[in-house]
DNA sequence: TCCATAACGAAACTACGAGTAGCGTAAATA
DNA sequence: TATTTACGCTACTCGTAGTTTCGTTATGGA
């Protein structure tokens, strides 16, 4: 056992809830440190004792939230990935957690280790399940042996981040199934 | 003609080319205003003169290098909308001014008026002309009658702003053919 | 029970960059 | 020459992330 006395596990709690609810509230930008902390009921070198930075925290926050990305699979690959983009546009548009990432990009772009960790945890599990869900569709027969499948990725998950980030409005729970036949069954007549 | 000293044109060209010179050094969350005077040869109050803030003044920036997006049409709606995706891309992966595009959008988040202007500015006229020639597709029965344009413009122009912001990497000019075709013609077999 | 150790809160602090203010000087028009 | 506006310079204000210092509190071990 370590010496001394020990960090106190509802105060963690009680500030990644703190950065929830100010996330809700005014998004990321105008999160500030000292507002979750006096939310927290907390003070701010406990935040920081911590966690080394606000990226760092609002990440955790949101991973909290998040959890753990499972679907159970159904053995049909282009269904379960079907089912893969509907989970990831909902959480994406009805979470707090979700509906702050698109902003959280910002700060992204400006901290290359922050953006790592970011894509290591969220980007990166999902992206690495749906290539494995194509590469079996793939092989299956159900998808054309020439698809690249990060650009199919890119196409149907593009959108969810795309709209928030660059056209300012969100892109709906809904979308995803629409999404997934469009780019399945292509736009073209055959 | 207006009473007193006249604006120096010159100063104007000398602080734009000293952004896109900056941009082109550290991207645009490295970007300073001081720096961006100290390069210019010219007072930082002279920027703030002639821009109301250093989002603005990029923008400006962005578009003196951009110029205008005019593509030459061919009368085939399918063809010049490839053609469109493929100057699109090329431009956000080959000028500087196009690879600060992306951390650009991240910031906007942050300031809804300079968003607005952004959009306005480079992503509408973009999209308006898209959807033009899509339209113009399904009215020549090129492309499916049930097709959202939204959702396909979604899908074809997403990846080149998603792919620098949330993974990180370009989206290579070549690609835009390829993501073209993927979506016209469908990932599954018919 | 005492002691070493580490967590905690409070307040003052640093660092940094956007944006502003005041003033003396330069360039234009009438 | 008088007026008006641009310009440079310097020194500011302001907001927020992150740090430092120190007195206090909780815990586990001797």
């Amino acid at each position: 056992m370590s010496i001394g006395r020990p960090r106190d596990a509802a105060r963690d709690r009680a500030i990644l809830s703190a950065t929830l609810e100010l996330l809700a509230e005014g998004g990321y930008p105008a999160l500030r440190v000292d507002d979750v902390a006096r939310r927290a009921g907390v003070a701010k070198t406990t935040i920081y004792r911590r966690w080394p930075s606000k990226g760092e925290m609002v990440l955790d926050a949101i991973a909290a939230q998040l959890g753990d990305r499972s679907v159970e699979e159904s053995g049909d690959p282009l269904e379960d990935l079907r089912r893969l983009l509907e989970v990831t546009y909902e959480r994406l548009a009805e979470t707090v957690a979700g509906r702050a990432l698109p902003a959280l990009s910002a700060e992204l772009m400006a901290d290359r280790a922050l953006a790592e960790e970011y894509r290591r945890r969220f980007v990166h599990p999902l992206r690495d399940r749906a290539r494995t869900l194509i590469r079996r569709a793939v092989d299956q027969g159900r998808l054309r042996g020439d698809v690249d499948p990060e650009l199919l990725m890119d196409a149907i998950v593009g959108p969810a981040l795309y709209r928030p980030i660059v056209l300012g409005v969100p892109a709906p729970a809904a979308s995803a199934s629409a999404i997934f036949d469009l780019v399945i069954s292509g736009a073209g007549h055959t």
